[in-house]
DNA sequence: CTATTTTTGTACCGAAAGGTACGATATAAG
DNA sequence: CTTATATCGTACCTTTCGGTACAAAAATAG
């Protein structure tokens, strides 16, 4: 399925697909969904307009694209951190510091997540667009959760521990879009997992 | 300030101006700014395109006034909370409680908070837009930040508990926006101010 | 009354939006 | 070679966008 080594019949496509779907998620990022033009957007993907439609259909067919693809390779990416040595303490404090970087990187402007904060004035405009996005933060979510529930804090179900720290994952992310400084989300973020996980007991 | 007994030269306006804020509020708040069209505003400002250009100079200037406008209610409201009876606990809880009833709202599908929710994919758009947007947040977070303050959490500092408490407001809000029922945000509010506040000691 | 001032409504503007028609181009198949 | 297929690049389409010109209307001032 990954293999396609048998070139197919018609000129081959002059761009990297996969490229092209990183270089439009940057834009969608850094924009939001409704800002980003289809010029913005076809000179960073470095195509013509008839190759983007031809291979993603219209701006949502590729925003939706895009949306899977960011939210596969973070989930990817915590499932990593998730497998890692350490506690579980450790861990979730690795997944938090990581997510706060990415979160406060000058892009020229901090983008926070694309998801809890550059696609959320979108989600009212079609069903489709929000049940994108809504599922795949409930996939990364669903990494988080299963670190959690592994030794879940005293006084409180793991599943209700997993959305609490989800939902201050979205806060730091909107606060980070704000400007707010890596410092004090990271402090913010060690705050946080201290009630959830106190240190002295 | 609030007295204007004697009318202006000119022919009168025929358009409130209060409620026609809060109708364009309503339409920002629904769409995000850059999905709310003039069409879409000024039909539910009940005015003319060139009344809503006198009154507001251009549209990024409406929302701003949207902004300041709603941000002084919510901070408002608030602050009412705030001296409300009762001890700091269960004043956060009406904060909490009262926020996420607005949040969940369906019109026809939930906003969320104008703030933390339908303007942060544009913030990026304009200085402006997102230092007003700031602006407004701290308003109302410093309201909260007093609570607080009159009886902080053990073992942590009131400045960073009130950061806390925002941020899982505005994760909430997030939440909101994307459909989680009230239900449950409330159960995940409940369960936030019990770490803050922890009910047994 | 006339003159002045301000808002209203209509009609319009240029620019930018998302999306497409079509011929040229580059490959594989026969 | 020719034929078939798929992508490319240019140039264009329609619609909608944010914003405005202008004259009629409605008020106050004198």
């Amino acid at each position: 399925m990954k293999k396609d080594s048998q070139r197919s019949r018609g000129r081959p496509r002059a761009f990297d697909k996969d490229a092209a779907i990183d270089a439009a998620t940057q834009v969608f990022w850094r924009l939001g969904y409704a800002n980003a033009s289809l010029d913005e957007l076809t000179t960073a993907m470095k195509l013509s307009r008839p190759s983007l439609y031809s291979a993603f259909g219209d701006k949502e067919g590729l925003f939706l694209t895009c949306l899977e693809s960011h939210g596969g390779a973070i989930a990817a990416r915590v499932h990593e951190a998730a497998n890692s040595d350490g506690d579980v303490r450790e861990i979730l404090s690795n997944i938090l510091m990581s997510a706060l970087k990415i979160y406060t990187l000058p892009d020229p402007v901090p983008r926070g997540c694309l998801f809890a904060a550059a696609s959320l004035s979108d989600v009212t405009l079609s069903p489709d667009l929000r049940e994108a996005v809504t599922a795949q933060l409930a996939r990364i979510s669903r990494e988080t959760a299963s670190v959690i529930e592994r030794a879940p804090p005293t006084h409180m179900p793991a599943d209700a521990a997993a959305r609490l720290f989800s939902s201050m994952l979205y806060g730091f992310a909107s606060r980070a879009r704000l400007g707010e400084s890596l410092e004090v989300l990271s402090s913010d973020a060690e705050d946080m997992l201290n009630l959830l996980y106190p240190k002295s007991e």
